[in-house]
DNA sequence: ATGTATACAATTGCATACAACATAAGGCTG
DNA sequence: CAGCCTTATGTTGTATGCAATTGTATACAT
């Protein structure tokens, strides 16, 4: 059973118009593959498999791997054989931990010193994303009106480092598995906190925006455990 | 001129006893060139001749490059060419205002979580920082045991993700240059800074364990900003 | 029957070779 | 003499091939 990696390559290119390096080009389609689940953590990847199906050759393939295992998404297992990295428990909380205190500065910087143009971006993605609740749009796309969400309020903070930091915990993140969209009951929460964190942000109240940021995530990771409560099966080994 | 590569690689193998892939030795290799100043921000890097120089075939070298791309090190400028991150002033508040909200997290981690051994052994390395102070030691050796003391607080905050992004900064921030150890006066100030972080995470007090550390960052962009201002010179553009 | 040793297969790590591209210099033309 | 085009050189990107290490299977001994 193979995975369909020209879905992926095909949206890649489309995103970049063809004119990505093969080093970037794999880069991306292997996050892309494992963001949509095709490639789960624990999975052994070949170097000679991955690059015959990719159709490159080794040498851009390894390249990309090694950005990779520096991002923590590889990792070399025992005897040097790669796998997509497998987080345990305790780095669930140490995730959400991480991404509650960042979540947290970037919105209170948002509402601080955003510029009037920001916060009107800001709020209009959480227009679109009321819609988009309300017309019962699929767990993708309220995903990705979400992440659009987050990420204005990341480069609304003006610290290229901390946003940076948050995408990085973010591509970790799909390591977890499916997003918290998969649960109904949620989604009304969720529109909920957004809504106090852009109210913050819009009144420019810095504190108020960090924590309801803060809240949002503390709420995040208890529905991030009852989804892989959910998802529990028997371990393998 | 040439730089002393054998000085670099020797320190690197002394560490791990010669048991590194070329491509582990070769980006330890460069982070402690460009940490001991011997590449400086904006050095255009040549592949052929880093690997000359070096010993070993571009393939690993590129591998190694890879990976500090991915970390921030180093960059592509135009062309493709490459070149030690060149960091802009903006940068340096931001990676300050970073480095304040994560090590007050640490701090406040430690203080409220770390075992009693994790106390006792960040204490010590507080009463042999103070020792060296006493007895002059140098500015090398006092960033050294500066750098211990940090990396013993984010160890003791049991938190993986955090532990790696303030190595990661740490790694980006000697792209800034030397540290405030070349400044006799801000000497004492640390130590003093460090006994109050110190105090607050024997005592467990997370609040105060945070405030302290968000403090001593406070103070070091100032004394960062002093720094530059006297390394000031004409710009060479 | 189980544990161990040895041989073989497969995969990763590294080096070399080639191709494509950018850059800079030099000559030619207007 | 200036500007542009051409060419030559050097650097990055990619492919292939080889060596070394690791995992695995089979056979033998206890």
């Amino acid at each position: 059973m193979s995975i369909d990696w020209a879905k992926h390559s095909l949206a890649v290119n489309q995103r970049y118009s063809d004119s990505l390096s093969a080093t970037r080009h794999i880069r991306h389609v292997l996050l892309a593959a494992i963001t949509a689940g095709d490639i789960m953590p624990g999975t052994r990847l070949k170097e000679t498999e991955l690059g015959k199906q990719l159709g490159f050759s080794r040498t851009p393939l390894r390249e990309a791997i090694a950005a990779l295992k520096a991002e923590g998404i590889i990792e070399t297992g025992e005897g040097g054989s790669l796998q997509v990295r497998v987080l345990a428990y305790q780095d669930i909380h140490s995730l959400y931990e991480m991404r509650a205190t960042l979540e947290g500065m970037a919105a209170r910087l948002a509402a601080t010193g955003a510029s009037p143009a920001e916060k009107l971006f800001i709020n209009e993605i959480r227009i679109t994303e009321t819609q988009l609740i309300n017309s019962q749009a699929s767990a993708a796309a309220l995903a990705q009106i979400n992440s659009k969400f987050h990420h204005g309020i990341y480069l609304a903070s003006h610290n290229g480092f901390l946003t940076e930091a948050l995408d990085r915990l973010s591509r970790t993140m799909v390591l977890l598995g499916p997003t918290a969209y998969s649960l109904p009951a949620r989604i009304q929460e969720i529109a909920l906190e957004h809504d106090s964190i852009n109210e913050a942000i819009q009144a420019g109240y810095g504190d108020d925006a960090e924590a309801a940021a803060k809240r949002h995530l503390r709420n995040a990771v208890k529905a991030r455990l009852q989804i892989i409560a959910g998802q529990q099966r028997g371990s393998l080994d």
